[in-house]
DNA sequence: AGCTTAGGTGTACGCCGTAAGCCTGTCAAC
DNA sequence: GTTGACAGGCTTACGGCGTACACCTAAGCT
């Protein structure tokens, strides 16, 4: 189809994705209708249907092209590093679009996009670099990508206090003003805590643990 | 307000939590909505309206409905037996109704309900007895907090092709049919590990290795 | 020239959250 | 005992949602 005198490029599934993720970043999960999207390239909302099948897929879609902005190393010798770098990077991603950990959290069955799932092979490619194989490496798996995907989860969330990005923390003051002050000292002890706390630092700890741990359990032989 | 002829029992903010907490139990979370939860109480959806604010408060009502069901320990005196068995009942709670995780990670606010937070203070309660105190306790706590929620995403998700709970696991013949072979071999390898492994014991593998982490970190005094 | 088809549009249906107002039964104040 | 406030139901209505279905147009074939 060529371009009409309006010149307006021709819509597709990556286009309609790319919309939607703008969308999303901009106004949030909630406004990331099938009109609003449509709007956002100058359509009407039955035209999209040409280029996915439902909203499912659209939120598949986002999930994909948010997966697809990993980046991987050239250099893959030291495995912990590696594993360091993948992790690092999967928050990246995920911290990015903030709101798609909502979608991940929805969805009810296993992703079979390829460009979704080159970060899921990477990452147990790695994990068989370690030496890591079968049950171990599934398992060495799913304990760093939990991790990975509940760290982010609670971060963007600002779900028990502490939060990050670019919205500031909530006041540890006015967030204690709104608690049963005497039924949670420890949470009230905590809260300027999480205020100070650089959330970098906090998410390369737990990191550190499970790496180490991971080492000891299974030997540090590179390949 | 006594019971009228109907003999009906009054609306309260509990039943109408409660009763949104069956529908998503048995319907998923896309299915609670105003008038199907009314619908529930054999009543009309405005009249939801005068025992909760508007729909982000009931999802707020079930995340503190289902915290609730957190059940603490008698005997605290050791603080790693402690930490363990609170992973395991957040877990617990967690997956007894599954689909409360998306609406955890949808959440943008910290929690203020004390009922939401019991647990939460339970845990840097815990953490405080193992002489973790100021920032590395929330360390510790985000760090745990983080692969609980993330771990029982992925797990309630089945989002990488390991799944649990009462639906068996995916055919991994059949998820592998769907895969690219070629281009994520070590995913086609772990595919098969993925259906025989137990997830408990995967929880558990991740949870000792954190823990080991946080006690030779500082140490395992207790109190 | 005529046919197929890809890709846009318009209309319509049954859901959704909720604002506004109404109706009735209870109960405190007089 | 009457009255007035009000708690807690109900009805209606509005705008937005996902999407089924029918339609239109123009490109590309034979």
């Amino acid at each position: 189809m060529t371009i009409t005198e309006k010149t307006r490029l021709p819509l597709s599934r990556d286009r309609v994705v790319e919309a939607a993720l703008r969308v999303m970043d901009a106004e949030g999960l909630e406004a990331v209708s099938m009109r609003r999207v449509a709007r956002e390239l100058g359509v009407e909302a039955m035209s999209l249907y040409h280029h996915i099948e439902d909203k499912g897929d659209l939120l598949d879609g986002l999930c994909s092209a948010v997966m697809r902005d990993f980046r991987y190393p050239e250099d893959r010798s030291d495995w912990t590093a590696t594993a360091r770098f993948a992790a690092n990077e999967w928050r990246r991603v995920l911290k990015a679009h903030p709101n798609v950990i909502s979608v991940f959290a929805g969805r009810r069955k296993p992703m079979t996009d390829v460009d979704a799932l080159g970060p899921m092979e990477f990452a147990l490619e790695t994990i068989g670099r370690a030496g890591i194989e079968g049950r171990d490496a599934v398992y060495a798996f799913n304990v760093m990508g939990g991790y990975i995907m509940g760290f982010v989860m609670m971060e963007v969330g600002q779900m028990f206090g502490a939060g990050s990005l670019d919205t500031a923390y909530p006041d540890p003051a006015a967030v204690a003003q709104a608690l049963p002050a005497d039924r949670v000292p420890s949470i009230i002890a905590a809260l300027p805590h999480m205020a100070e706390c650089d959330p970098d630092a906090q998410f390369d700890f737990g990191l550190e643990l499970l790496l180490a741990g991971l080492v000891t359990r299974f030997g540090s032989d590179q390949a």
